[in-house]
RNA sequence: GGAGAGGUGGCUGAGCGGUUGAAGGCACCGGUUUCGAAAACCGGCAUUGGGGAAACUCAAUCGGGGGUUCGAAUCCCCCCCUCUCCGCCA
């Protein structure tokens, strides 16, 4: 069984290219590595809580193989019918009988064809929904209950008031105006004005200027509306199109995260290992229908189907990615630390767990406001789970064969969260909000929001 | 939106019904040569799956899907993508 530091090994990739339009998602985890070693993931699925025939699966995997046989065996006397009628026909011989029985053989040949078609497609829907198997290092936990706090960073702020939640101190400050949004576009969205827009616009440029600078990040500035590919690329769909706002005259999708855009950059090619790690940054709008979300956390702009993101990505080598993944996330506490935001970071447990991920930190801010912790970061590593559905290759050495690179990513940071500690944790007595050093040389030297200036 | 041209191996680029899994070139690997390197020359070099200890062998793959045919990279249909020109608009 694998330790932390490995996952199965992914020692067959898949030649073609990003997954086009309307073919099948490339199957998220390695076939060959199941049938070689049930037994890990049996208990990596178990531990995440997903229920899985794996018998009925290996069962059917070995049918369509059987099946796969049975074709190609036929196939082979077709071709071989063929190539002597060639040869009949040109040296002009009646080629009739020959035609007639190469017929009867290619007809056999199909219909094991399409019985095998049929149920490699019942294969592939199974395989659609299975979830990564966890690193075996990850706690082993039913929900979020038992996710493990792994760190902590400064205190609670306390206050010789009753501090307010954001959604009363920004609409009393005139930087954030929740009602007119409604009107806009419905529940879930926020204006900002004012010092709140501008604050929003000086968190973005400065998270993106010390990941290009102290983090040595690349910045993309990338499109936020993106084909069906690069949405199977990192797993949004097709399991999770329902969360997804789709154009409704082109088949393009409002991205959920700047993940999307940017991991599936280097989709179907294949990268030199002198180039890795690749380290990208990007700021980007997030949409996010929420569906099934409405009224938990609702209130403010705690959850909204609109919020501005930095992320940062990482392609990387598979054995780098487990340290790889701790040198990210450092760089998404680094930003908090700096703005002096109380935070905790919890290692999520194996039953908590995103789908694609096999292993994630969360951040999460105090929110003074609502006495609660807001997650303003989940930095995951997916293992080869994206990259084998993006095709994210590199070459470990020239002449050897490619290999599927690692994906990390997360965020640095979420707005809307960091903008909520922010303005919670700094509001001072007559409802004004200090601002924190290191962002007021984005906004002309401003110290304060509001009061008396 | 209108008109056209294309999508072929790591890249480039021929092929347009039959020993073509695919010429040529580049890149890469091995060898000869050289003190060494370059150049030149010789050889090798797609991926995936099945069988085999191996040599090897069988099948699938020329944007995706379907059709015609004994046989399709090549012909027909649908879809996707890219590019060029015109129109429109920032």
């Amino acid at each position: 069984m694998p330790d932390g530091g490995a996952t199965y090994s992914s020692p067959t990739p898949p030649s073609s290219c990003l997954p086009p339009l309307g073919k099948p998602a490339r199957a998220m985890i390695d076939l060959a590595a199941l049938r070689k070693d049930p037994a890990f993931f049996r208990q990596a699925w178990a531990a995440r809580g997903a229920a899985v025939d794996l018998d009925a699966l290996l069962a059917l995997d070995q049918q369509v193989r059987e099946l796969k046989t049975g074709f190609e065996t036929a196939k082979a006397e077709v071709n071989t019918a063929s190539k002597a009628i060639a040869m009949a026909a040109k040296s002009g011989q009646d080629v009739h009988a020959a035609k007639d029985k190469a017929r009867q053989l290619g007809d056999h040949a199909k219909a094991i064809d399409e019985q095998r078609e049929a149920l490699e497609k019942q294969l592939h829907d199974l395989l659609l929904h299975l979830p990564n198997p966890c690193l075996a290092s990850v706690p082993v936990g039913k929900d979020s209950g038992d996710n493990k706090t792994v760190a902590e960073w400064g205190t609670k702020p306390t206050f010789s008031f009753a501090p307010k939640a954001h959604w009363d101190l920004g609409p009393a400050l005139g930087i954030m105006d929740f009602d007119r949004a409604a009107k806009l576009s419905g529940s879930g969205f926020v204006v900002l004005r004012g010092a709140g827009a501008k604050l929003a616009r000086a968190l973005i440029s400065w998270f993106l200027d010390v990941h290009t600078t102290a983090h040595g990040y690349t910045e993309l500035a990338v499109p936020y509306l993106v084909q069906p590919g690069p949405m199977q690329g990192t797993g949004q769909l097709p399991k999770f199109g329902d969360q997804l706002y789709k154009c409704a005259h082109d088949e393009l999708y409002l991205i959920p995260t700047a993940e999307v855009p940017v991991t599936n950059y280097h989709a179907g090619e294949i990268l030199e290992a002198a180039q890795l790690p690749v380290k990208y940054t990007a700021h980007t709008p997030c949409f996010r229908r929420e569906a099934g979300a409405a009224g938990i956390g609702t209130r403010g702009m705690t959850r909204v189907h609109q919020f501005d993101k930095v992320e940062i990505v990482w392609l990387t080598k598979p054995e780098n990615s487990d340290a790889d993944l701790l040198t990210l996330r450092g760089h998404a506490e680094s930003l908090l630390q700096q703005l002096g935001l109380h935070y905790r970071v919890l290692e999520l447990c194996t039953g908590d767990t995103g789908f694609s991920s096999a292993h994630t930190y969360d951040l999460e801010v105090w929110s003074a406001g609502t006495n609660s912790w807001l997650e303003v970061s989940s930095c995951s590593t997916f293992t080869d789970f994206q990259a084998r559905r993006a095709n994210l290759r590199y070459r470990p050495a020239a002449g050897e064969k490619p290999h599927f690179v690692h994906t990390i990513n997360g965020s640095g940071l979420a707005l809307p969260r960091c903008l909520i500690a922010l303005l919670e944790t700094y509001q001072q007595a007559d409802g004004s909000v200090i601002v924190p050093p290191v962002l007021r040389s984005y906004l002309g030297g401003l110290e304060r929001i509001g009061g008396k200036s």
